[in-house]
DNA sequence: GCACAGGTAGATT
DNA sequence: AATCTACCTGTG
């Protein structure tokens, strides 16, 4: 399956280079790869290519896709509804030198909107892992278990297909302990159909407390399903990263976890998850609390 | 060989 | 309620 011509993405979110590649392929979702000059990504029955350059953002997909559709996933996924520009003046980087800092090395920085489900399985692979063996393992795991794409590749697997699938195949793809729980978690969604999407209908707080009654998500896990996958930009996932930073370059030592997602919430406002993510990125980048 | 990696759940104190 | 600890696998 051949890929059209590259086509300019007018209404594309204004990225710089630094900023566009740490969205897609800073952690936040695990299905998109850096090509020769381009980025290939997968999400849904989506399989997209985009190249930032002078001129912006310029997209091709398989062939057969109408061009209309394209756009239009494209503006889901990078949730164009949302005016990032607002958001992140929102933050409080005028008084915060660390903040500042990350918002100045990643200017454009976006949080994705990604399918619900899809967040979930990313997440529920991502505990202890650095982000290749995520990605590693998603690939694993759509290779085995997912319906194939325009383009001969795989999509991620529907969680009713996880669940017929059994634990030992998900074992197979190197999940290890995280098998379980996600057999698990698949069980339950594939009995339960609508849950998720029922879920997503629910103020934060509740959607929260659903979301980790699944097995194997956790606060951490849940808070990044809110962000990455409902466009819930107050949530605030404490990772080990942030969890440094703010020990670190905040200064909030022996802090108990309930009180740094208080900080979180009080300092950052309503868009914190969009802050979080500045930061995880600048520590990653090793520009702050190293 | 061994510590550590975008955690969670169950046990122990 | 706070603090261990087991759980898989890959990497440095």
């Amino acid at each position: 399956m051949a890929f059209s011509d590259w086509q300019l993405w007018a209404e594309a979110p204004n990225f710089s280079r630094i900023s566009f590649s740490e969205t897609l392929d800073g952690g936040q979702a695990f299905r998109w790869n850096r090509k020769d000059d381009y980025f290939e990504g997968r999400w849904g029955d989506n399989v997209v290519r985009l190249i930032h350059d002078g001129d912006g953002i310029h997209w091709s997909a398989p062939d057969r896709k109408n061009p209309n559709q394209v756009i239009d996933a494209l503006s889901d996924y990078f949730a164009s509804d949302q005016n990032f520009e607002a958001l992140t003046d929102s933050l409080p980087w005028r008084s915060d030198p660390v903040l500042e800092t990350a918002l100045r090395a990643f200017p454009g920085l976006r949080i994705l909107r990604q399918p619900l489900g899809e967040t979930l399985f990313g997440f529920l692979c991502s505990s202890t892992k650095q982000i290749p063996q995520i990605k590693a393992i998603c690939e694993a795991v759509a290779l085995d278990l997912g319906d194939s794409l325009p383009d001969g590749t795989q999509a991620l697997p529907t969680w009713t297909q996880i669940a017929a699938a059994g634990e030992d195949r998900l074992r197979a793809a190197k999940l290890g302990y995280r098998a379980r729980y996600i057999h698990q978690t698949a069980l339950f969604l594939s009995g339960n159909p609508g849950w998720l999407e029922q879920t997503e209908t629910l103020p934060s707080e509740a959607a929260r407390e659903r979301l980790i009654s699944l097995p194997g998500v956790g606060r951490k896990i849940a808070d990044c399903v809110l962000l990455f996958g409902m466009g819930r930009l107050e949530a605030f996932p404490i990772d080990t990263w942030v969890q440094k930073i703010l020990v670190r370059a905040y200064g909030l030592h022996g802090w108990k976890s309930e009180q740094l997602l208080d900080f979180a919430r009080i300092h950052f406002g309503p868009a914190a998850g969009l802050a979080q993510q500045y930061l995880f990125a600048a520590a990653r980048a090793g520009l702050i609390a190293r």
